[in-house]
RNA sequence: GUCCUCGUAGUUCAAUGGAUAGAACAAGAGACUCCUAAGCUCUAGAUACAGGUCCGAUUCCUGUCGAGGACACCA
């Protein structure tokens, strides 16, 4: 229903009868509940522009608001300096509840991506070792993205790109064999040294190693981690398909690509990149962006995807620009969108663990798996925003995997199936609001506010993907219903009270829930 | 040296330029004859520093200091 939507049309249906539609402004949610449930500062706007007294265009446009929005607001208040708080009456909210027990678990479905295909492409590591806590990251907010798109009505397809193609498969290859050219080490190395037979050939070598590794390492750990990719894709295929060729000649044609000192380099500063890219090396390799540049091609042309979001670490912050070109060479402009997810610091007995596979220090996620249940670990990883360089204490973590929050979201749910089972009722049988008109205590509206945030939380992320305002939302949501828990019995004596509060239990748990299941967390019966 | 991302409570993290900067963990206190206390209530505690723009700055701009990352014919 998105309540916030139909605001903004009833505000900007009421400036245009006041001469000014064509001021742009957002319809805020109140922080405080004594501010209303939403907010507008346009007075605040207005009054700056035409340096009139903020509170006196308040006060006028008010009478408005109350005339043009009489259906949906009980209550518009102006507030110094100017601010103009709207309250929502009863009815909205009824008619909010009733939406989510009709709805259940498709409560939330928004239209928004309607018609149109999104790619999330995340993780996506080198099989040249196990998966890290730091490459890991990627794995709940890519997987969460993704979750939250197709909930907002995008077409989604999950992808990890398998760098299973050039020289990183060599030194693999040496590293298995453990020659003089060996680079990377660990136990991983020894185990795959072990099971050696008589191939000699580094690259054969590297390519069997990264089989291994990517079937039996990474894809267990990712399969751990809950997350279930739609295509698994060879960056070896774009080579035995002449894939790389072809963007090659597409970009020779185009006069897009000169020679210099033995090697092709691509034009990319014609896109505004800082410098131009190499794409075939002086001893005639191809390097990674033209691969990437391929790989890119497949996902508009062939594919066609609308929208492609790569999320990637900041360490491949300087090849975003190149890529974005090489896509813009092709006219694909605007519909790649790149993520950088800042490095985790890994911190273990007060010491900070450099990650590196050359020197084989590293925590791989799949020993934190093995102690840490996978709902922790995706509510933990989940709550941090991309651009946080995020402190992850190995000791801590193990010692406070049972403190997690994830826990108090996961049970107020419990808490709501083990009433409703108490209750005696045929949960199944109820689709309607029926009773929530005799609602009226505090914590019960104030939980109903916070029912009202998800399908604005679904279209936000979705707009912005800013995921962690997930746990964030689903820990809000849980405490709202704890309070009301705690303040009004559900199971009351007065049966038309008691319907009314399992209406509202039943609603707050089918949106527990789905926020989860998005985030990709289970939602027990019992603990 | 240039560029990117950061610097918020003891700790880990939040806060579309808005109203009294929020949580969790840790610390301290409290309530229950009542639907599972993994819950509830209360207390204490923070914007690195210096300027600037604005009615209003954690947020935008400049500088300083500090952290991580990038500046390849590596992937």
């Amino acid at each position: 229903m998105l309540i916030r939507n139909e605001i903004y049309k009833i505000v900007k249906n009421s400036l245009k009868k006041e001469g000014l539609e064509e001021l742009e402004f957002q319809v805020l949610r109140s922080r405080e509940k004594k501010h209303g449930d939403y907010s507008l500062n346009i007075a605040l706007e207005i009054g700056k522009r035409n340096k009139i007294n903020p509170m006196e265009v308040a006060n006028k446009f008010k009478d408005r608001l109350e005339k043009e929005g009489k259906k949906v607001f009980e209550k518009v208040e102006v507030l110094p300096p100017g601010f103009i708080n709207l309250f929502l009456n009863h009815k909205c909210f009824e008619k909010l509840i009733d939406e989510v027990l009709q709805k259940r678990e498709s409560f939330g479905n928004l239209s928004l991506g309607k018609g149109k295909k999104v790619q999330v492409e995340f993780i996506s590591a080198n099989p040249t070792g196990p998966l890290t806590i730091g490459n890991a990251r990627g794995g709940p907010f890519g997987d969460t993205l993704a979750n939250i798109l197709k909930k907002a009505g995008y077409e989604t397809e999950k992808a990890y790109y398998i760098n299973d193609y050039g020289k990183q498969i060599d030194t693999l290859g040496h590293s298995v064999l453990k020659d003089e050219l060996a680079k990377y080490s660990g136990e991983y190395i020894d185990f795959l040294h072990s099971r050696l037979e008589d191939e000699k050939d580094p690259y054969k070598v590297g390519k069997w190693a990264a089989y291994i590794i990517l079937t039996q390492m990474i894809k267990a750990t990712v399969e751990k981690l809950n997350i279930h990719y739609d295509e698994w894709f060879s960056e070896s295929w774009l080579y035995e398909n002449k894939r790389v060729d072809r963007i090659l000649e597409i970009l020779k044609q185009k006069d897009l690509t000169y020679e210099c000192d033995g090697a092709i380099f691509f034009k990319a500063m014609e896109f505004g990149d800082i410098r131009n890219r190499v794409l075939v090396k002086s001893d005639k390799k191809t390097t990674y962006l033209a691969g990437d540049i391929a790989y890119h091609e497949y996902k508009f042309r062939d594919k066609k995807f609308d929208k492609v979001i790569n999320v990637w670490g900041a360490d491949h912050a300087g090849d975003v620009k190149g890529l974005e070109s090489g896509i813009e060479a092709f006219g694909f402009k605007d519909k790649l969108d790149t993520i950088l997810l800042q490095f985790v610091t890994i911190l273990q007995d007060g010491e900070q663990v450099r990650m590196s596979k050359r020197a084989g220090t590293y925590i791989t996620m799949d020993d934190l798996l093995n102690d840490v249940p996978v709902d922790v670990v995706r509510f933990f990883f989940l709550q941090k925003s991309a651009n946080t360089h995020l402190n992850f204490n190995l000791d801590l973590a193990l010692d406070e995997s049972e403190k997690n929050p994830v826990y108090y979201v996961k049970y107020a749910h419990v808490r709501i199936c083990s009433v409703l089972r108490n209750s005696g009722i045929n949960i199944s049988k109820i689709k309607k609001a029926k009773h929530v008109k005799f609602i009226k205590e505090e914590r019960e509206i104030d939980l109903m506010r916070e029912l009202l945030r998800f399908e604005e939380i679904i279209e936000d992320t979705a707009n912005d993907y800013e995921v962690h305002r997930l746990p964030q939302y689903a820990l809000d949501l849980a405490s709202a219903f704890h309070r009301f828990y705690n303040d009004c019995k559900i199971l009351d004596e007065d049966k038309k009270i008691r319907e009314a509060r399992i209406e509202l239990a039943l609603a707050t748990k089918f949106v527990l829930s789905n926020i989860l299941s998005i985030m990709g967390i289970s939602s027990p019966d019992k603990m």
